[in-house]
DNA sequence: GCTAATTTTGATGAAGCGTTTACGACCCTA
DNA sequence: TAGGGTCGTAAACGCTTCATCAAAATTAGC
C-alpha cells in the first residue's frame, strides 16, 4: 500500500522520532501518541491502516490498550516491548496482536514485519496511477486509460509516452527521444517521431489537429502537457 | 479454528517430532514433510490450513519453496530457521511468509503465533474464490470454473492461468511468464507460450478467436482482463 | 512396463507493427 | 512571391511476431 497510515503509542521520545524517520522515509503517513489515553483516542477519532503499539506506557499497559482497541479494530496491531518473555510474547499475541518484535528492534525487520502484516490484511492495493486530466497511466500495469476507456497502444508508442509522461512539462530534444526509445543509432530519424507522434495524437487527443497533450516545440522537439 | 492442519517442512527429524507433540497436544492436525519436493506435494494435494516451513531443507532452499507455494498458497505460512540474520528475515517476510522464529524457538511462543496467525486469515473461511465475470477460481483447490462447470487443466496450464488472475490487468511480459511459469532458462521460448496461451484460450474463452480473457499485448506480452 | 496424457518441437500461414516513401501544409527569410 | 526548412498525414512494403496444427518426445498413471 502507498502511504498506509500508521500510529505509533510509544512513551519514549527517541523511538519515536527513530520510528517517524524510518517509517515516513518509507513513504508511510504517521500519527504519534505518547500515551495510552492519546492513541485510543486518535485511533477512534481516525482510524490509521495499521497501529505500533508499546506495552511500557506510563498510564496504562499496552495489554490494556491492546484489549481495548481489538473491541473494533481489525486491521493490524505490532506489539514492541522492551519485555521479552515468552509470557508477554504469548498474552499480547493472544491479545489479538498480530506481531511482537522485543527492543530493540532491526528497523529492516521492523519494515518487512509491517509490510507483511499490512499484505496479509488486505491493506494493500493497486498500482500508483498518474493523472493527467482524463488520462490515467498505470506504469506498473502498462495500460494508459482515457475517461477510464482503456486505449491500445502498440509497444513503440507506449515506450514513447511514457516517456514524456515520466517528463511531464519539459521539452524533450528529437536527439533525447529518438536515442531513448530507438537507441543512439537513429537520433538522425527524426522521420519515424513525426510518424509516432502523429499515432499517438490520433490516440489520445480529442482533436488532434489542436493537440492539448502532445506540444510541438518547432525545431526543438516536443512537450508533454 | 479446531483442529486446523498444519504441514510442517522440516528435515530434521528430532524438531518434526517435536513439534508433532506440541501441535497434536493443541488439538492440530499434522501432517509432515522432510523435503521440499515432498513438502510441496502435498500442500498442493491437500492445502493444509497453515505451513510450518525450514528455510534450511536438504534438496532446495526454503525461500525458493516459499515462492513457489505463495503462488497459489495463501494461508499462513511460519518460517522456523536457525538462521537469525536480518537479510534471511526480511527476504523470507517479503517472500510472503507471515511470521519468522528463531530456531531454537519457545513453544508456547510458537503456539501464540500459529493462533495469531489462524485467527487474522480468517481461520473459518472457505477458500478464496476469485471471480471474473463467468470465470470461478478457487486458487486453494487449484481450480477453474466456467459458468460453474469446472474445467480441466493441466499443471502448466494451471500455474500460467493463477499467473494472470493474480496480475488481473497488468501486462506481463514474455520475459516474465517463461521466468515464473518455467523457469529461468526459458526466457526466450516464447513458443512455449503460445502453444500455452492458445490451449488457455480453447478452454477458457466463448470464442478463442477474440479472446475476452488473455489479450495479447503485442511484441510485449499479455494481459488478462 | 504399457498406455494415455502432457509437454516440447517444428512447420506454416496470418496478422500486427515498424519502416519507408511520398506529398502537402505551414512558417520564415530572401 | 519563390524557395528552403520543419512538420504532419497517409499509405505501401516487408519483417517480426503471433496463432494454429500436428507430430515427436517426454512424463505420469495404472
Amino acid at each position: 500500500m502507498t502511504n498506509a497510515e500508521i500510529l505509533i503509542i510509544d512513551d519514549e521520545p527517541q523511538i519515536r522520532k527513530l520510528l517517524e524517520i524510518t517509517l515516513q522515509s518509507n513513504d508511510y503517513k504517521i500519527k504519534e501518541a505518547a500515551t495510552a489515553r492519546e492513541g485510543l483516542l486518535i485511533a477512534a477519532n481516525h482510524p490509521p491502516d495499521l497501529i505500533l503499539l508499546d506495552i511500557g506506557l506510563p498510564d496504562e499497559s499496552g495489554h490494556i490498550v491492546l484489549q481495548k482497541l481489538r473491541q473494533w479494530y481489525t486491521k493490524p496491531i505490532i506489539i514492541l516491548s522492551v519485555q521479552s518473555s515468552e509470557e508477554d510474547i504469548v498474552k499480547a499475541l493472544d491479545n489479538g496482536a498480530n506481531d511482537y518484535l522485543v527492543k530493540p528492534f532491526r528497523t529492516g525487520e521492523l519494515l518487512a514485519r509491517i509490510r507483511s502484516s499490512l499484505r496479509s490484511s488486505g491493506t494493500e492495493d493497486s498500482n500508483p496511477v498518474i493523472d493527467h486530466n482524463r488520462l490515467q497511466i498505470d506504469l506498473a500495469a502498462r495500460t494508459i486509460k482515457k475517461d477510464n476507456e482503456l486505449i491500445k497502444l502498440t509497444a513503440t508508442e507506449y515506450t514513447l509516452l511514457a516517456l514524456f509522461i515520466k517528463n511531464e512539462g519539459r521539452v524533450l530534444t528529437h536527439h533525447y527521444l529518438l536515442r531513448e526509445v530507438w537507441g543512439p543509432g537513429f537520433i538522425d530519424q527524426s522521420q519515424y517521431l513525426r510518424v509516432f507522434i502523429a499515432q499517438l495524437r490520433k490516440k489520445i487527443e480529442d482533436d488532434p489537429n489542436s493537440p492539448k497533450y502532445i506540444i510541438t516545440e518547432s525545431g526543438v522537439g516536443y512537450r508533454f502537457a
